[in-house]
DNA sequence: TTAAACTTTCAATATATTTTGAAAGTTTAA
DNA sequence: TTAAACTTTCAAAATATATTGAAAGTTTAA
């Protein structure tokens, strides 16, 4: 396989895999196409990469500086917006992680928390097996919310190396 | 909040959970619904409890089936067929975790490591670009599928118990 | 067998999501 | 100012995904 027909390899596999998790298959090709490019891009070279439209481009950008993973860069004398992307791999995982927890854990958490609460008769099945899901899937969440915590503060050889210390 | 309330408010929840997940809202709102549920539900029950058609009820139900989140039970002298979910909390993260690292992370693992392959020109910065990022994701996925081989292995009191040690 | 009870299938339909592209908006240099 | 260069917006169109429901298929008891 040569270079260009890997970068297309790279970008769809990417595209393919956010998608499946909830992330539009365009923006993960933005942001494949970017990590893979040593230098900066304007939206007309994405645009033109893509074969997407300047809407499509220009608003897919903007979500991925939401999400915190490309950054625009003025270049001296030029009128042109450039895009590039943070190429740290952990910096990525952290940030993706940082977000998803943000925007979905932590809702999810209030939410079950608050069905946590909900009080019932403790001889009726109904009430106790609604009880005993929502608790363990609360403590599961709790769980999975502390792990990410301490991951966003981590360095990554630490995180792996402890992981591995255990996991061996 | 009264237990109907809350009983649909979970089911909510945890449908709007999936979907962001990549996951169709049906699918988790009939697994919510089991999950709550003590005892088997007919498709029937499940039609009428969640208003969905029974073309919809019987495919998502053999879905979560496939994905090992359900099964059926037969029950002597009834024609019906009945299901019931597996409510151990750590039994269903493991098995989500089991099926996405099979139809999500193992090709992706699989395009990674063909794509490490592909060999260039060290001088060359769009070639040094690409294999630095498709390196390092490889890494990085490599470990996530370590720990979630770890995981799917584990007992879940043993598994949180040594996160915790680490991540105190 | 038969027919009632139940399950499965799938083309058509509905819904949700993504994308387009042209118009409106903004910035900058002269 | 002005106008060229560039960015943003958003209603309409396209695409992708999920759902329906009726017909076909299967199983079981008599």
């Amino acid at each position: 396989m040569d270079l260009p027909e890997a970068k297309k390899k790279f970008i769809e596999t990417w595209g393919k895999l956010g998608s499946e998790w909830g992330i539009n298959r365009t923006m993960a090709q933005v942001h494949a196409l970017l990590l893979i490019t040593p230098d900066a891009l304007t939206t007309e070279e994405i645009m033109e990469t893509l074969s997407i439209s300047r809407g499509n481009a220009n608003m897919t950008l903007r979500d991925l500086i939401g999400w915190g993973l490309i950054e625009k860069q003025h270049k001296a004398g030029e009128r042109k917006e450039y895009f590039y992307a943070d190429k740290d791999t952990w910096n990525i995982a952290r940030q993706v992680a940082k977000e998803r927890r943000k925007r979905e854990l932590d809702p999810v958490l209030k939410a079950l928390d608050e069905l946590s609460k909900v009080e019932g008769d403790a001889n009726d099945p109904e009430f106790n097996t609604f009880n005993k899901s929502v608790t363990d899937i609360n403590k599961l969440a709790k769980n999975v919310d502390r792990t990410l915590d301490t991951m966003l503060k981590a360095e990554e050889s630490w995180f792996w190396g402890s992981l591995f210390k255990i996991f061996k």
